[in-house]
RNA sequence: GGCUAGGUAGCUCAGCUGGUUAGAGCACGUGACUCAUAAUCACGGGGUCGGGGGUUCAAGUCCCCCCCUCGCCA
């Protein structure tokens, strides 16, 4: 048994994540924590909310809510769906905890204790109006190369021309319209990511097995043209978590807070405290798992993320924990995906466009887009949700090739023998031939699965639900019944069995169904199969069942077509 | 404009360090079966591997140029 820490990509607060979002990285990182666990390793799975930030606060705002109230509001909204789509997390966080506030002002002060820090003086536009300063893509103005009128400080998105604020003609707030803008002088902290380039670039040259995707958006960030840049980790806000605080190894940094990106990541050894603190645990019980001097040197840390992700994993996040120089746990492994696209276009959050994760679970249950989405994770290039594509794929794997071997099985054992498992006969050659294909089906499925290559574990594990319908075609014992029930029943028993053994494969994709399945048979053994001629003499003759109602409900023509209608446009 | 990743059967995708007649699932066609959610199983048709050069005994698989998609950056 080992250790294995997993993180998820932490959710931005602003708004219900849409599909792409959950592919990205949740559901993923949840596939393999399930999968971890069922192998008896020990698993800390662990997410959270992203909260800091302007477009928390101007959502907040927008709500007529206090900040706070509406993070903590939408943390329920975030957590809640999670537990909808069966995420098993072991703690849901947020980084507006105290154990983040911290944690994070610790990691500031070590570095710059160790001269990891910089403080620079810059120039910002201020607005008297809003009382703060202003991000550059929230002034707006009159673009001076094409003359649109609403062009961002930071680019317009009309004629595309970067542009600094103060190139905006007749310059005002995004957040209020207001002109009374003041251009005045704001001192920030700058992480010194350069001096920590050569080891950050020897790290990552020493992850061989790392995705193609990681290494390159990683090496594209360390060397291309400038090279690695230090980065301002300080934001003129009120959310967030305050630069100045005692002990602080600078001063004059009143109303300041440290930017988003900075204290995010760090949310995640914050999230394991806080596990440990709704647990009324030790601090050695998260240590164990972020400090290699306090029993961390075992454990096996894994990331998973959308691809936007991992420049600040790894480069920004590896500084801070290499410029602290405390034996914090570094990333083992990140498991990086492509974008999912929804029918021809992007999902888009901004643009309400796709299919979001309430709205998913509200028309059908987790299983279905779990098994999907996984089945098509984009991997190795972008991949795309079309409502053809899930109604056709769902059917046929879920309902068609899975669900009725279910079905078949037990009714057909039902109307002959009752609805326990028969006994009686033995295993013909047929029969020691499913199951020698089956033990290199079941051991190619784990290969893949501890590879994190998802759609080939997807693959595999269709194929073992197929072999059992294969079987239950070639044998017939529909046709022997007739002559020899004894023979029969041999089969029924190995076809009941495969279902339990169904179940406990299915787990990590489609818990709900493989819960289901488990009941029908009234058993708890769900423990992994070892050798698979052993893992189908579990249920003996004589064991009770109850045949299930269908496991899934096909998904009608006027069901996708009336979806797709419905997510066509814009979410409201 | 620079850079990443892609462009393989109607659709979604596999094809590792170049090597027997290019694969899978779905869709399509034919057949088998009738236990089952009109489900299942078998067989079959279908691709000049984006285009053009080149290296090689041999290229989807390496090199160069071009076209297209997507994303990132400036």
């Amino acid at each position: 048994m080992s250790r294995i820490l997993i993180t998820s990509a932490i959710p931005y607060i602003n708004g219900i994540k849409h599909l792409g979002n959950l592919v990205g990285s949740q559901l993923p990182a949840d596939l393999y924590a399930r999968y971890m666990r069922g192998r008896g390793h020990e698993v800390m799975f662990i997410c959270a909310t992203d909260e800091h930030g302007t477009p928390a606060e101007l959502a907040a705002a927008k709500a007529g809510r206090p900040v706070a109230d509406y993070c903590a509001e939408m943390w329920q909204v975030q957590s809640d769906l999670a537990k909808g789509f069966r995420l098993s997390f072991d703690h849901f966080g947020r980084s507006s905890s105290a154990r983040n506030r911290a944690l994070t002002q610790h990691f500031a002060k070590r570095l710059a204790e160790n001269g990891f820090i910089e403080e620079v003086s810059e120039t910002q536009v201020f607005s008297v109006a809003d009382d703060r300063f202003l991000p550059d893509r929230y002034i707006e103005g009159t673009c001076p190369n094409c003359g649109y009128d609403k062009a961002r400080g930071d680019q317009c998105e009309n004629c595309t021309k970067q542009l600094d604020p103060t190139d905006l003609i007749n310059p005002r707030s995004a957040i209020s319209g207001s002109t009374d803008l003041e251009v005045r002088e704001t001192k920030h902290l700058y992480l010194r990511q350069k001096a920590l380039k050569g080891e950050i670039s020897a790290w990552i040259d020493s992850k061989t097995d790392w995705p193609v995707l990681t290494t390159s958006i990683a090496k594209k960030w360390l060397n291309d043209g400038e090279g690695l840049q230090d980065r301002g980790i300080t934001r003129d806000l009120a959310w967030g978590v305050p630069v100045q605080f005692d002990g602080a190894p600078w001063t004059g940094m009143d109303g300041k807070v440290f930017y988003v990106w900075f204290d995010a990541p760090i949310e995640y050894i914050a999230a394991t405290a806080e596990w440990a603190d709704a647990r009324k645990e030790q601090e050695t019980a998260w240590e164990r798992w972020w400090r290699t001097d306090k029993g961390a040197e075992d454990v096996r840390y894994v990331q998973f993320m959308g691809k936007d992700n991992v420049p600040f994993h790894t480069l920004s996040f590896p500084a801070t924990i290499m410029g602290s120089r405390e034996p914090w746990k570094l990333v083992d492994y990140i498991k990086s995906f492509n974008y999912l696209n929804y029918d021809g276009g992007q999902f888009s959050t901004s643009q309400g466009r796709g299919v979001f994760m309430d709205q998913a679970l509200s028309i059908l249950p987790a299983d279905y887009w779990r098994w999907w989405l996984l089945s098509h994770a984009p991997e190795s290039s972008d991949s795309e949700f079309t409502w053809e594509n899930f109604q056709v794929s769902v059917n046929k794997d879920l309902a068609d090739v899975l669900g009725n071997f279910v079905s078949r099985i037990t009714k057909f054992c039902r109307s002959k023998y009752g609805e326990a498992i028969p006994a009686g006969g033995v295993l013909d050659d047929r029969a020691l031939a499913l199951v020698a294909d089956l033990e290199s089906r079941v051991r190619a499925y784990e290969g893949h699965m501890e590879a994190m290559e998802i759609r080939k574990a997807a693959t595999e594990l269709r194929g073992i639900w197929a072999a059992g319908n294969e079987y239950l075609q070639s044998a017939a014992p529909w046709t022997v019944h007739k002559t020899d029930p004894e023979a029969a029943a041999a089969m029924v028993r190995l076809g009941l069995n495969l279902i339990r053994l169904y179940a406990v494969l299915s787990e990590p994709f489609i818990p709900d169904a493989s819960a289901k399945m488990l009941a029908a048979l009234q058993t708890g053994e769900k423990s992994w199969p070892g050798p698979v001629a052993t893992a189908l003499s579990v249920l003996e003759p004589g064991h009770g069942f109850e045949t299930p109602e269908v496991l899934f409900a096909k998904i009608s023509d006027e069901e996708r077509e009336e979806w797709a209608k419905r997510f066509s446009g814009v979410r409201t």
